[in-house]
RNA sequence: GCCGAAGUAGCUCAGUGGUAGAGCAACGGUUUUGUAAACCGUAGGUCGUCAGUUCAAAUCUGAUCUUCGGCUCCA
């Protein structure tokens, strides 16, 4: 008898397993416990991710990836998106395949469909194919591409030329095919892929195709147009279930859809996209929003500058906004002069700062100012609030001298930080280092970077590193904020600024008396008020805390003897400055708690018989219900001590 | 800007060549109500805009404006 050779694959925990030499990812599994491999989808073999039948060898590192592990859902995602290709061709002749990624909780598929245009109902039609094919329980197969110009003919003569040219691009990088066979191991269809894959496509148990889009191939304009079906992909109908959920969870807090629900804002034809009206609904959640921040700034050694919306020409030749920013600006003509429309506040600090003569003991100054800018957003671009042509931004510059930088960078961090908490907002920070096509000195960039850095440390915030993803004229951090259903925002940014303080040629007089250049920082917190505000109507779902409601009390009288006690309590609210109205409709009570709870007012106060003889009002809180029968003058005080603290 | 979809009453939407509809909201009346929708009635639209086809256009065609999904994720 023959002793069979071995060998040892060590595991995730650092143990060594011992199995057969020529055994697979699988084996090792089976190997390990049969209901292991009843969950297993692929590898992490020296930390790569294989598929599952991988051949192992002798002292691999392999981890074994279950359906509990968030790494498998690139395995079937991805698969999906295989499957998803290979329906669309089946029943779409002629249909040729781009790419299909993986991306955020599901993936997509890219294809060259000749004379069709893909609608919705399409989906529908490639779901049932889609489905069918799964049902064939078709299996995933890995080959090496031997020869690559017989592959390159064969795609070739296929028509699909997008796959011709990647397996060419990625020639010397051992490219592989991924061939689809049905049960009889006929192969069925192929895609150039790198993988990973799941193993056979019953494997994929609840999936839903979203939506039908346009791209390019490779994301470049003067290329093919290409057309994008999404799709996502789960491991059971529940987790599907629950993601198709939280999508319509998103819809719901849409804030373009409670804009027009609660009358927050509109954008009109007449005025033009991407400008903003701001109803008095929304104008006073930035009224709540502009007082908290300007008293904050003042609090914090900053002062409040103002400055036009139109500049001649001039200054952005100066600013060099006329070279690098031009697609972005509005430009107009009067009086034969040339005058541009702000796209940003900095050039006229800067010109604030230059028009008199600085000391070193002045500095650090710290000019701030909520500018509004308008930018010219390709047409396609806008969305809502979130994204728009004119806006008004939340903007600082600090002029300090090399010693104060760190410093200054700690104190923009620790507002941010007071101000995100002030709306019960987390954050996550990055840090963008040097681009490739940068101005300023290697020694002002280690400077600017190790300083940004040491800020970072030195506050005790963790922060990840965007290598190359700095301005041109200097590095930054951005903040990232994550709203109530876990999706990121653009938060905060704090720049630093070689160019300005260079173009501008600014100075301040030092301690020896010659003259030094300035730091100049940009930073802005809220970013954009009305991103920002897009950003507190999703996060809170239009159910604003009583400090930024626009109606924060509505008195309910239950019948109409009532109103004059009504009137009473609303006056009694009044004069401590809380908003109140009374609904004296001729509705039931059912009907006006009802209006009051579609309308997100935070506090109701119901008023009938027994509270006109108690002298005492009824509270109910929105979406709490009822709190039972307070005394008047117990109800205000609890009021204002919850606006006054802004209760979150 | 590009690819695709859409635009009908304040809002949500139905209406595929033959006299413009519903629900909610609004307004009027009745009801006077106790913790998420009382009842009856009235009014409201040149169907985004402009042109065209047709005896006839919300409906078909073209242009245009606006909105929506995407155009960053790279075998």
């Amino acid at each position: 008898m023959q002793t069979q050779t071995t060998i040892s694959i060590i595991l995730k925990d650092g143990s060594r397993k011992e199995i057969p030499s020529g055994s697979t990812g699988l084996d090792l599994a089976k190997a390990i416990s049969n209901s292991l491999a009843k969950k297993s989808v692929g590898l992490l073999l020296n930390g790569e991710l294989k598929d599952l039948v991988t051949g192992l060898k002798d002292s691999d590192k392999v981890e074994i990836i279950t359906q509990e592990d968030p790494r498998s859902y690139e395995f079937l995602r991805h698969s999906t998106a295989h499957i998803l290709a290979e329906a669309v061709q089946n029943l779409f002749k002629g249909a040729k395949i781009a790419i299909g990624p993986v991306i955020e909780n599901g993936f997509y598929y890219d294809f060259e469909i000749p004379d069709h245009k893909l609608s919705p109902d399409d989906l529908l039609k490639i779901e049932k194919e889609m489905q069918r094919l799964i049902d064939e329980e078709q299996k995933f197969i890995r080959i090496n591409i031997q020869d690559i110009d017989k592959q390159l003919n064969e795609f070739k003569s296929q028509g699909e030329k997008f796959k011709a040219e990647l397996l060419n691009q990625y020639r010397n990088e051992n490219p592989t095919l991924y061939i689809l066979e049905d049960k009889s191991g006929k192969p069925v269809w192929n895609d150039f892929c790198r993988g990973p894959h799941i193993t056979n496509s019953k494997q994929i148990k609840a999936f839903k195709l979203l939506s039908v889009s346009g791209a390019y191939w490779r994301a470049d304009e003067t290329k093919e147009s290409l057309q994008r079906i999404y799709g996502t992909s789960w491991w059971s109908q529940e987790e599907l279930d629950d993601h198709l959920q939280k999508l319509e969870e998103a819809e719901k807090r849409d804030h373009r859809k409670l804009g027009r629900q609660m009358d927050l804002f509109s954008m009109q034809e007449e005025s033009g996209p991407g400008l903003i009206l701001w109803h008095p609904a929304l104008a006073y959640l930035r009224k709540q929003m502009e007082d908290y921040w300007r008293d904050l700034h003042m609090r914090n050694g900053y002062e409040m500058v103002y400055t036009p919306h139109i500049a001649k020409n001039d200054l952005w030749n100066i600013s060099g906004h006329n070279e690098f920013y031009k697609e972005n600006m509005f430009y107009m003509t009067v009086d034969e002069q040339d005058y541009v429309l702000k796209p940003m506040n900095c050039p006229f600090h800067v010109l604030i700062f230059q028009s008199t003569r600085h000391s070193y003991r002045e500095l650090p100054i710290r000019m701030a100012e909520l500018g509004t800018v308008y930018r010219y957003e390709r047409s396609g671009v806008m969305h809502g609030l979130a994204r728009v042509r004119g806006f008004t931004q939340d903007d600082a510059h600090i002029f300090c001298r090399r010693d104060q930088y760190v410093n200054e960078i700690k104190g923009v961090i620790s507002l941010v930080d007071l101000i995100y908490k002030g709306f019960g907002l987390t954050y996550t920070a990055e840090l963008s280092t040097k681009p490739k096509d940068a101005i300023g000195t290697k020694e002002i960039w280690e400077f600017a970077e190790n300083g940004l850095e040491q800020a970072l440390k030195e506050y005790g915030l963790d922060y990840k590193i965007n290598p190359e993803d700095g301005a041109f004229y200097g590095p930054k951090i951005d903040f990232k904020l994550k709203d109530a259903l876990g999706r990121i925002w653009q938060g905060a940014t704090i720049q630093l600024d070689f160019n300005l303080p260079d173009r501008f040629k600014l100075h301040y007089t030092d301690k020896d008396g010659s003259q030094q250049q300035p730091v100049m920082i940009h930073r802005a917190i809220y970013g954009s008020l009305e991103r920002f505000a897009a950003l507190l109507i999703e996060h809170f779902s239009g159910a604003f805390p009583l400090w930024l409601s626009y109606k924060q009390v509505i008195v309910l009288p239950i019948t109409d003897r009532h109103v004059e006690y009504a009137k009473k309590i609303e006056s009694a609210l009044k004069e401590k400055n809380i908003r109140v109205e009374i609904d004296d409709r001729a509705e039931s009570l059912n009907a006006k708690i009802r209006d009051a709870e579609m309308n997100k007012i935070p506090y109701m106060a119901i008023v009938g018989d027994k509270e006109l003889s108690e002298n005492n009002v009824s509270i109910r809180a929105r979406k709490k219900g009822d709190l039972g029968k307070i005394f008047l003058g117990a109800f205000v005080e609890q009021l204002s001590k919850e606006i006054e603290e802004k209760t979150i």
